[in-house]
DNA sequence: AGCTTTCGCTACGACCCGTAGCGTAATGGC
DNA sequence: GCCATTACGCTACGGGTCGTAGCGAAAGCT
């Protein structure tokens, strides 16, 4: 996860237990917490390690966080309920439920903000995070474009905007609809917010 | 600003010059270091002012940051380009400019991530930037409707939930792509995403 | 065995927080 | 002009977190 062991070093492992107790503890001091007052000894104590450990395996807070929260992301997968808008609704509908969670919500905005000053930080982000959701929408999108629902495309760099654009106006709208003007993002708006981005991208070029 | 003077009070006023003073030395302590390593004592440094003076006045960090990137949103203006794609391609380059500057990204973000946990917070955020956001939607949506670029609505309910869903829509894709994707929301891009948007928003209910 | 790395523990200086107390400055009411 | 009232700058304080260093013990590999 973040050091990699060459084939297999010499001395004593790192605990994989201590690994995922860290995580989870991490995640439950988001909970009770929030990000501002969330502290590194704060984590080892719940933990069970010492804070010692904790820097060992992580830069910082920051670190620590995307890693707890990415955790989260590994439940995220595509259904396939038949057409393209159910679908999409389907992924929507389970973003939108991880982003209701505390441990989300504080961590993920925060370490977001944080990213805006840290490049590391942002290509962490990227590869454990925003990866996995953009994959569901290559998959979706060449589901849909197998169905004929969506128009296909010649220029692979003209596919790699579009995926682009798709992406961030559905994760875009979800996450600003959730946390910034602080109401769900339930099925009537989701399916409402479908019928605007469909009716776009279906149309032809 | 944050504390309303009912009419005069006794005693000596608060010093404006030290207000714009202390905001002002909040963006600039924000550009060079960013939301997390700014710290209050910095700030009075900066201004001229002892540290005291700023928790006569604001509660904490998270108050005097949304108050300095909100003078930020004074600028955006409603420009009148004659169609409806031109005027939004007019204010997303503005808000793109704006979210381009590191006073905006650093700082907007991370109010927004602790807004998640504090309630008058989120309202302090609402009040202060994203009404003034969400007033330009309005307007070129009734602006837009008057030249019939857009249906016209009955329902007042249906009408709020449309503004709502654009301005998500808009905000959140231009946010997505800046802070999240990490990629310029410039010309090329803008345009192809109001493509997008106004295909699906132009359509027949 | 011997070597290497991890782990828990303790301690440390540095820094920031948020508040209290003081004397002084600036205003309005009488 | 005097006084009550509020704002201001300054100093100081206890409490907390940070990130690091050093130590002895534990746990693997060859």
């Amino acid at each position: 996860m973040q050091s990699r062991t060459p084939a297999s070093r010499p001395g004593r492992p790192r605990s994989a237990t201590a690994d995922a107790a860290i995580l989870a503890a991490t995640r439950e001091a988001l909970v009770e917490l929030g990000w501002s007052k969330l502290t590194l000894q704060d984590v080892a104590m719940r933990a069970g390690v010492a804070k010692t450990t904790l820097y060992r395996r992580w830069a910082g807070k920051n670190e620590l966080v995307v890693d707890a929260v990415a955790e989260l992301f590994d439940e995220l997968r595509l259904p396939d309920a038949g057409s393209l808008a159910a679908d999409i609704e389907g992924v929507v509908l389970q973003f939108a439920a991880l982003l209701d969670r505390p441990e989300c919500r504080s961590g993920l905005m925060a370490v977001v903000a944080e990213s805006t000053r840290d490049e590391p930080l942002r290509e962490r982000i990227r590869a454990s995070v925003v990866e996995r959701q953009k994959r569901l929408v290559v998959e979706g999108r060449s589901r849909a474009q197998a169905r004929g629902e969506l128009p296909p495309e010649s220029d692979p760099e003209e596919t790699a905007r579009t995926i682009d654009l798709t992406f961030d106006m559905v994760a875009g709208a979800v996450v600003h609809r959730t946390l910034v003007s602080g109401k769900p993002a339930d099925g009537p708006w989701i399916r409402s917010f479908i019928r605007v981005l469909l009716l776009g991208l279906s149309a032809p070029a």
